[in-house]
DNA sequence: GATCTTCATAACAATCCGTTATATTATAGC
DNA sequence: GCTATAATATAACGGATTGTTATGAAGATC
């Protein structure tokens, strides 16, 4: 015999609560709904659930059997709302988020840790990769967001887009740099250091490109290359080397004391830094909270770095 | 924001299964119902649970979550619907059986755990009591069965009885008293010996007193008393006394070579075991089973002591 | 691109649900 | 034992929901 759910939580409602005006309110239901369900319940059971004329109200033994069930079944009812309740409000659920590897490595990884500070119940799931494989794995809804730098002539093509911070490249060194000695900086003086190379396939790897050959080097001496962010860096404090990287990456770097920019401005990159989300595509609104808070962690982060750009002659 | 419960099922069931479809089979219900369960869902959800367009289908994050969820009900529903089945045919339940003790200790002790073996989801909660007790035991629903032996003309007054056993006692002793060996036994001669008394308040108790002054006895010389069966039975292994034992529970003990019976008839007490019942009450399915169970093995007993009768001359 | 399976929608009847109003029943206090 | 009180059962009703079958739309497969 079928027994409808419904039916089962009420009965576990009066068994847990002791009594049918109280198992109602409980389920904030009116008595007589929950003391109908009771009578036609044993009535079709053709089994008593609770012991007749006895009160407080005493349950059967199959009544408080059904009523364990019951009881599993509210639980679990009360654990679903609640998720849907955290999920409509962005406080559960997961987030796919693809970029590029140094900006995800410097920037996002942290505020993913701090985001989920006030969303503990999002989960994260990161992923690397530059412009067009982020953009495949979005359309193939692989990924929710992508965070990377878009040309700003890039088509959407069902794309939504939001610039959250502009190209802006410097060149990298370590804090001991003997250029950083110099009174005045020779774009040619760059040459005679060794060169460090974004990961193969990012787009700063042909900025470096494009540099150096502006500088008037003839052919591109690479001493290193195809580390990460973390290795690059570390390649960076243990020899004199350079290497271009996007300017907010090294600033994220400041507290570290260890690499910082040359003070040498370098043409800026036709490319912002994007949030990317289809257009078409239902967003979970936990995936729209964390966009917004990307967005407004560069946001202080544009200020800060202006701040600090206004108050100390940066990278000396 | 609540959820129906059924919806949350069927939501299981379709990510389980991994179809629509095949879904509604698992739940015996045809496919649009399942179907629109869903769009409805999701309707007010404002969330989808399944990605669009995508066969076979898969489940959003919050669909899987929900889904999860929907499991444990579903399987707790299956759960109780087997339970209800179980118990309509007796295979699960509780049986809350009394009666006096050396019945229960002897005879019936050993028929419950012979009834577990086909029921082994029956639990039975045995207690001790003489009529009295047993009535207002039963009465009060503090029991569903009592085992007592009932004066024929005890009333039922709303209680249901049914002899399974006639009323016959016997004088017990250890398999070596020297009565045994008598040729002729005179009635005289068991006042020689020390006598055990069954428990207080027991019908036994007064058969005793009773038995003892029609042998001529002035008064009446108790060695031991208060002990249950398996203490009087211990007694009567370490000396010659005697007592007044039923004729079934000196027959239990037969396979034990331990005690035995004197082959000597005393009267019948105008008594016979039977089972109460309720008769108003509705009484489990297990609780019947039960009382069949124990009419039947007292109906196996009968037989077997008529045999054992015809065939040995019993006790000697 | 044709076909086949699977899912979504529509329409309808039956049931069930939850409500308010009211009667009945059990317990407690005198 | 009787009354007062609180709790439960019953009745009646509007509305929502459930299930059904028939049919249309959309992916997947070859």
């Amino acid at each position: 015999m079928k027994i409808d759910e419904r039916h089962l939580i009420q009965l576990a409602a009066v068994v847990k609560t002791g009594g049918v005006t109280e198992g109602a309110a409980l389920l904030g239901l009116a008595q007589p709904a929950v003391s109908r369900t009771l009578s036609m319940l044993e009535q079709r059971l053709g089994e008593p659930l609770f012991i007749k004329g006895r009160r407080p109200l005493q349950p059967t033994a199959l009544g408080s059997s059904l009523a364990e069930y019951g009881l599993v079944m509210l639980a679990a009812s009360r654990k679903a709302t609640d998720l849907v309740e955290s999920f409509r409000v962005g406080k559960s659920g997961v987030v796919r988020v693809g970029g590029t590897p140094f900006f995800m490595d410097a920037l996002i990884a942290g505020l993913c840790a701090e985001f989920q500070t006030t969303h503990p119940d999002v989960r994260i799931e990161q992923s690397y990769g530059y412009f067009a494989d982020l953009r495949a794995a979005l359309k193939a809804d692989q990924i929710d967001l992508a965070i990377c730098p878009i040309d700003i002539l890039d088509e959407g093509s069902g794309l939504e887009f939001q610039q959250i911070l502009p190209g802006r490249n410097v060149i990298a060194c370590r804090v001991t740099h003997p250029l950083l000695l110099k009174r005045k900086l020779q774009p040619a003086q760059l040459l005679d250091y060794p060169w460090v190379a974004p990961p193969p396939g990012s787009p700063l790897l042909a900025d470096l490109r494009a540099l150096l050959l502006s500088f008037g080097a003839t052919e591109i001496k690479i001493r290193y290359s195809g580390g990460s962010l973390m290795g690059v860096i570390n390649y960076l404090k243990a020899a004199d080397a350079l290497t271009v990287m996007p300017h907010s990456v090294v600033f994220a770097q400041r507290k570290d004391k260890s690499i910082t920019a040359l003070p040498i401005n370098i043409p800026h990159p036709e490319r912002a830094l994007s949030i990317l989300k289809r257009i078409d595509a239902p967003r979970s609104p936990a995936v729209d909270q964390f966009a917004d808070f990307v967005r407004s962690g560069f946001e202080t982060l544009r200020h800060l770095i202006k701040r600090h750009e206004e108050s100390v002659v940066w990278g000396v």
